[in-house]
DNA sequence: CAGCTTGTACGATACATGGCGTACTACGGT
DNA sequence: ACCGTAGTACGCCATGTATCGTACAAGCTG
C-alpha cells in the first residue's frame, strides 16, 4: 500500500460543506469554544484534542469535534497518538467569505459583554 | 387597561440575545429561508407569515417563527388578523456587527453555487 | 514487553426538534 | 350575526442530540 498511513479520516470536500451545517456546529457552546481556541492558534495553528479544556467525558469531547469536522470546520489528522486539529480557514473563507470572522468577531463581544473569562 | 393592545408577544431583549441561539435560529433551511426573504424587504420591511411559502403545515410554521423570534432574530407583532414579522437588524447588527449580512451572503453564494432558484 | 496516554466505538438514556393533525381564538368584512 | 382568513395551542410521533460509562485500539516510552 502507500505510505498515506492508516488511519485517515473522512473530511467532506469543499463542494459538499453546507452553510446549515456549519452554522448548526457553531450554535454549540462547547463547539464554539473549540473553535474559539484553534482560532488562537493563527493561521494552521493545529492542536490536539487534549489542549482544550473541555467539562465533559472524553466521549462527549470526540462526538463534539467530529461534528465540527463532519460540517467542515475543522480538519482532523493523527500525528502519532494524538489527534491534531486545524480551523479550516482558507476552504470556508472561498466558500463564505468573512463569515468565520465574523463569528468569531460576534463571539469575542458577546464573551466581553457577559464577562466571560474568555 | 392601557392601549397596548392585548396579544403581545414575547421577545428577547438586546442583552438577553445569545449567538448560539441565533445560529441554531439559522441553521435550518426553512427558518433560513424565511430570514431570507425578510432580508429582501429592506430596512425595517416586514411581511405576514403567510407572505412566504413554506413547504409544511401552519402549525409547523408558526414553530419555526417562534423560534426565529425567542432567538431575538425577527420581531412579531399583530397587524389585524395578521401578525407582520420583522428582521431585528438594528438590535443584531448592534450585538454582532455584520453578523446577519455576512450569513446572508454565504446564503446568497450557496444558493448561487447549488443552483438553487432563490 | 508493559504500561501510559490519546482518542474511538458502542450502547443507554434523557431531552430537544421538526413534523403532523385537530381544535381553537382573534380579527375583519359582509 | 356570520363567515372567512391568519395564526395558536396542544398532543402525538419519529428522529436527532448531548451526555455518560465501559471496553477497546494505536502509539510512545521506559
Amino acid at each position: 500500500m502507500t505510505s498515506t498511513s492508516a488511519r485517515e479520516l473522512e473530511h467532506p470536500q469543499c463542494g459538499e460543506i453546507r452553510l446549515e451545517a456549519v452554522l448548526h456546529a457553531l450554535s454549540d457552546p462547547m463547539r464554539l469554544q473549540i473553535v474559539r481556541y484553534l482560532a488562537t492558534l493563527g493561521r494552521d495553528g493545529e492542536a490536539p484534542c487534549s489542549a482544550i479544556d473541555l467539562v465533559v467525558t472524553k466521549s462527549t469531547s470526540t462526538h463534539h469535534f467530529r461534528v465540527l469536522r463532519e460540517a467542515g470546520v475543522i480538519c482532523q489528522i493523527y500525528r502519532g497518538t494524538a489527534k491534531m486539529n486545524r480551523l479550516r480557514r482558507e476552504d470556508l473563507d472561498g466558500l463564505f467569505p468573512g463569515l468565520l470572522g465574523t463569528i468569531l468577531d460576534a463571539d469575542a463581544a458577546q464573551c466581553r459583554r457577559l464577562g466571560d473569562g474568555h
